[in-house]
DNA sequence: CCCTGTGAAGAGATTCACAGCG
DNA sequence: CGCTGTGAATCTCTTCACAGGG
């Protein structure tokens, strides 16, 4: 694969790394809290325990955005909650719509977490004729044959995806057609969009597994930890507590079946 | 909990990368289809387009497993199905419990993507007395009061926590108490837990607000470069953003003193 | 030739550790 | 002093590029 893009000096002051970009909701959300109980400054040690994060990534991370704190003080909350909010741009309106109202897109409606940064739920989409007209979380669902004219009348953006693997491609396909260019994909499928499209997955499946292949591991430990450790007084620690993930760009692959077991 | 030193661990020849056990899932997920469509044997190329990620990253990841290819053919289909099955624990059966059974935890209990994994809903739990014995998903839901004898008598070892933010920390330490190590949280919150147990997080606002962070960036680019755009828009792998070329988004008018805020 | 498997180079992300300001 | 902000060291992940088996 050719270099076609050459690696460009970038001395910029807006290039904030993804992984940062990934933490600042997180950040956004303890001082959030902070600031709900009136709590006017917070160092780095303690936003960082606050956000589940040590002190130095939490200082790191805000040295991208500018040198919003006092030294011998820490941060101003209200302050940062503000430049945090700008940067990543919840201080305007994202009209989002939900495709596929099932279970999942049912439950992403009613969940609360949205509305309150930002985003506002500009319309439900389900396939199913016997859904539409039909109030979920108190906005009546529409017919997909909607979709293209929802889209442009809202200026929708971002879409999100909540409908069967074996719909998500279509409905991808329309979304972009229609203009949306970031999207948020529940379904297990590996989406193909062109250039310039976001998405984003959230596979449910996968963080199990994920969490099945760290507890097997752990497994094996205390079988091998018996033999040496006859009190148990500790528990096997190995590493990995809290672990996050979750990347940018990435997708999931195709449909559900059973598991396949060769014997 | 001190911060010990203490990690090393005991990477016999089970040294997996964490980003590639973030992948295995979707290679599984790949190769399953292709196994439903009787495809015999497949490359490390027509793999990777499958699961949406480039085939030097497959075939390094494929690496850390064993040497399971043959140059100048591929991959044994079946055979990569269950080496990776068996690394990622799913050869077992795991029972799992699903804590907080709103639409949220309703929507999991009928995803089907966890019973075609070796993923066993043994329990539904809620809070709410007056979910008591109703079937969601055909579960019958129980009491939180059951809580730990259900863990107990399932040997459960993975939880899902769906509840408020306000009863996660709760629930978790109840969980972890009666022997779960493992925890997939959907709360919007930051759980603490003593080591050993594994935490993963799925926060759907979070998710959303990445999503908002990039489409803002767009946003900016446009207006302030022309499009560059040459290659015709066709088929993305991975999909994009992530192509961090930062551009003019210095551009921001309120860079500085946004002129409103600092209360 | 076809492909896999991998050492080595490159990019990123995290952590360290300390200079320097309030 | 206490705490931020940051260069530098470190660690991890990705990508390159090619040796070598089929």
């Amino acid at each position: 694969m050719a270099t076609g893009r050459t690696h460009r000096p970038a001395t910029r002051s807006r290039g904030i790394p993804e992984a940062t970009v990934a933490r600042l909701p997180l950040y956004l959300r303890a001082l959030t809290a902070l600031s709900e109980r009136s709590v006017p400054t917070v160092s780095s040690e303690e936003l960082a325990a606050a956000a589940g994060v040590n002190s130095a990534k939490l200082r790191k991370d805000f040295s991208y955005l500018g040198s919003y704190g006092t030294r011998g003080v820490g941060y101003d909350v209200e302050y940062l909650v503000y430049q945090i909010s700008r940067e990543l741009g919840l201080t305007q309106d994202w009209p989002v719509v939900i495709v596929g109202i099932g279970n999942l897109g049912a439950a992403l409606a009613n969940y609360g977490g949205f509305a309150s940064r930002g985003f506002r739920v500009a319309a439900l989409i389900d396939a199913d004729p016997a859904m539409a007209g039909k109030p979920v979380a108190g906005i009546p669902v529409q017919h997909t044959d909607e979709l293209e004219t929802i889209i442009r009348d809202n200026g929708v953006s971002i879409g999100v995806i909540a409908t069967p693997a074996g719909a998500a491609q279509q409905v991808c396909d329309r979304l972009v057609a229609a203009g949306v260019t970031s999207i948020l994909n529940f379904a297990p499928t590996v989406l193909t969009v062109p250039d310039g499209v976001d998405v984003r997955k959230v596979d449910l499946s996968i963080e199990l597994q994920i969490l099945a292949f760290h507890e097997q591991r752990k497994a094996g430990e205390e079988a091998a930890a018996e033999v040496t450790t006859s009190q148990a007084a500790g528990t096997t620690n190995t590493a990995v507590a809290a672990k996050r993930e979750d990347s940018g760009t990435d997708q999931g692959p195709d449909g559900d079946v059973p598991a396949v077991m060769p014997a």
